[in-house]
DNA sequence: GCACATTAGTTAATGTATTAACTAATTGAC
DNA sequence: GTCAATTAGTTAATACATTAACTAATGTGC
């Protein structure tokens, strides 16, 4: 059983306190561990989840688009889109069709189930985000806004 | 083959133009998909992933902590720190043993190993979080941290 | 001191996410 | 025209995260 003193080494170093880009960075994580229990209660209420409402609306703002596309457009992996069109299709929210140009491809489309699905929570989606942002005045929004944009154009000009 | 074009009605307001709080919770998300997509890359290099490393720290910092007191400081389920400490157990880096004064809990502590896998990516880690801000200046670090902590106070104090 | 509630931890079911390894369809070199 | 390379999608293995349902230990009322 060894009482070790030893991590009083790390400790040191352990808060950071000198680094503001450690800061910023959990604070980031933070923020949106805020936005994904918020979002995610409120859209228990429709039996989704945050990511199968983004899926739906990104299959409805693309107009039958391929499986390719919605995981371009999500920033997520293939296979994930596969696994997430296979539940959403099972609860009757989406249809694919395979592509008669293209065989290998299937076209994503919403079902009129998932249609009138997202109209109703679209009538109150609004309000949970001013939600999540309460805390904060517009101008301060926009400021936020901007900062992050900067920061995301640092990693989106070198990787894409 | 429903050639539907009723997903117009949507497409009015799938951009939220008019919502300062929309494009900051979208702008938040992305953030937090770079950072997390920064950390996996680099943790991966030490056969980590981010929440293991964060696990690790916390450890380090509490002492000896409780898997009760683990889940709190994590802001993640109690049966998620039994998972993933199952996980880092296995592979050699924390110790698990019963509290003798209370032999429903069960105490958690770094191993050898463990702790001196922390301390080599201790060395190198201040950098990847520069890294990630590098689009920042320290000032507007600085703002951005204010303005995520006003955020975050606002539901923090509801919540706690 | 015994029954009941509480607390700590685990297990199970489900959903999100990844990479690696696969099948099937298309394209292109020759 | 056929064989190789590419592209679209799926399946498998693994990890993170949740809630619900469980076991085991402790504490409390009486």
């Amino acid at each position: 059983m060894p009482d070790s003193s030893e991590s009083i080494e790390l400790n040191i170093r352990d808060e950071f306190s000198a680094s503001s880009a450690r800061a910023a960075v959990v604070s980031v994580v933070r923020a949106y561990g805020i936005v994904q229990r918020l979002m995610a209660t409120y859209f228990a209420q429709f039996d989704l989840t945050p990511p199968q409402f983004q899926l739906l609306t990104i299959v409805n703002r693309l107009r039958k688009p391929t499986q390719r596309q919605l995981a371009r457009e999500l920033y997520v992996s293939f296979p994930n889109v596969t696994v997430m069109l296979d539940r959403i299709e099972k609860a009757g929210l989406i249809l694919r069709f395979p592509n008669v140009e293209d065989k290998r491809e299937k076209l994503v489309e919403l079902s009129e189930r998932g249609r009138s699905l997202l109209k109703k929570i679209w009538k109150v989606h609004q309000e949970q985000l001013d939600l999540v942002m309460v805390g904060l005045t517009e101008t301060e929004q926009k400021q936020l806004t901007r900062l992050l944009h900067k920061m995301i154009a640092a990693h989106t000009n070198t990787t894409e």
